[in-house]
DNA sequence: TTTT
DNA sequence: TTTT
């Protein structure tokens, strides 16, 4: 049982073309930069802008998708969560990174969507268990798109409202 | 494939004790009020304090340990989406309702905690597919509490962070 | 001081375009009409879709740079909290209406934006006390477009970070 | 003007008490670490949790308040944005951080509440510009709970609903 | 009434 | 109808 709430919601474009990779179990995991921006004046007036870079992790269908549709400069809506990771890089040192870990994804009408239509909603699918492993799998870019669960949540036909 | 987001958060306490109905085929759906107050001065520099009085429902196993946990002046964090109804009253007067449809709940530490713990978080299961039509189902109360689904989403043990 | 949080966060397109009038102190109100749409499986496997129509009002400047620069098919951001109302209609039938009163809106990449760049982020200025009443007051359109408050929240600029 | 959203909403636990330090233009600026614990099964069906550590920084009154009010173990509610900074050590080593920027906080029922009575929401006063410097500001703690800005953006008084 |  |  989880304790707390860890939310992130962005609407940002991708600095770069999205990077996906597949687990040993063949789940895709894509890796996307996106960029919001916000401005302020300084005690002289002057107007500042200030860009963070976001680093967003997609899983599974959600991360095949992306790896898809998404491109540079496109406009997208993330809702996640944020994940602090540690590692010890190559040189022995301690390093930090910070992630947002995608659960739900929506393509903007911003640019860069050619060949996609304009828009769409996903939302990450719990991965089953992962599958019977397959050697470096194959990306298998066939997959469907995600069916939405947004609305799944009223499978009962006969609700008493 | 949906467009759009919907998406309301709420923290508040809960006006009254959870009522909790079951669809024909076995689900709980679960009634809860929720307040909050917005305080502001009007143009006279008095204090004004104004409640919203949400009706939130939830479904499934969320509705069940809603039911079985939530108490009259509990205090409650609800993610969901907004719903609007429109019936025919038995006078056939056209009827509009306003709900909120929770996919995420949790307890925190408020009054009228006891018998609780003090807190937890619950994610709306997909519910599957109806079971088979248990005429007026019973209760079933004795379900399980929900397990999270927050982590699930990293369900293959060998990603390549 | 508030008790509670009511956030709604929505993306969704125009309806129509928005309607803006004007208080007796000249504040702008905006109304605009958004879509949000979801979509299920129902149980025998057909594709459903639910649309919902959200009511939001824009106050102050946000009202006039909505009532300017948004229309009718635009895809917009919105944050904001609910709001429900009851009033007496000249039937004197009770009537409710529900409403999303914005505090931040970001134009998206969407159609419908020709004229107006392709998007920009707002922030609802907290309107000071209503200047001096002005009969029915006029429009003055030519209102400037609200300066964004994201980042004057480190207006101090010797942080010791 | 902003482009882009970044937001983040957050109900944690205090790990410590609230740090607060004071800029040379005397605005406080508090620094807390909040945990949220999410829970998944592994592979093997054990359960697994996981707890992000944020460092969330609160300025001006909303910092006051949080290092008069909050103390280890409270529960409380934030909502703000992800800062990325990056700085050099004393090592010369490039180091970065992340940090959540507060600019609303919600104290919850959770533990560790005494002598603050149990909850109230604050808003982030977009500080003013700086005040005259005043070299290594004293404290200054008498200052008054920030009021809050929520229903501010209702501030004039004959609005036409 | 939007949008895809 | 809650809560502070």
């Amino acid at each position: 049982m989880a304790r707390g709430i860890n939310k992130v919601i962005l609407v940002g474009n991708l600095g770069d073309d999205p990077e996906t990779k597949y687990t040993q179990g063949g789940m895709a995991v894509t890796t996307i930069r996106l960029a919001t921006t916000s401005v302020r004046k300084d005690r002289d007036g002057n107007t500042q802008e200030r860009t963070e870079w976001h680093r967003v992790k997609l899983f599974g269908k959600l991360g095949e998708i992306a790896g898809e549709y998404l491109r540079k400069g496109r406009q997208v809506y993330i809702e996640g969560s944020i994940r602090y990771d540690k590692f010890t890089g190559q040189d022995g040192q301690e390093r930090y990174i910070t992630e947002i870990v995608a659960d739900e994804m929506q393509m903007l009408g911003g640019p860069g969507g050619e060949g996609a239509g304009r828009g769409g909603e996903y939302r990450s699918e719990r991965p089953a268990r992962a599958p019977a492993r397959q050697d470096a799998a194959p990306p298998r870019r066939e997959a469907p798109p995600a069916k939405s669960a947004a609305f799944d949540d009223f499978a009962d036909d006969d609700i008493p409202f």
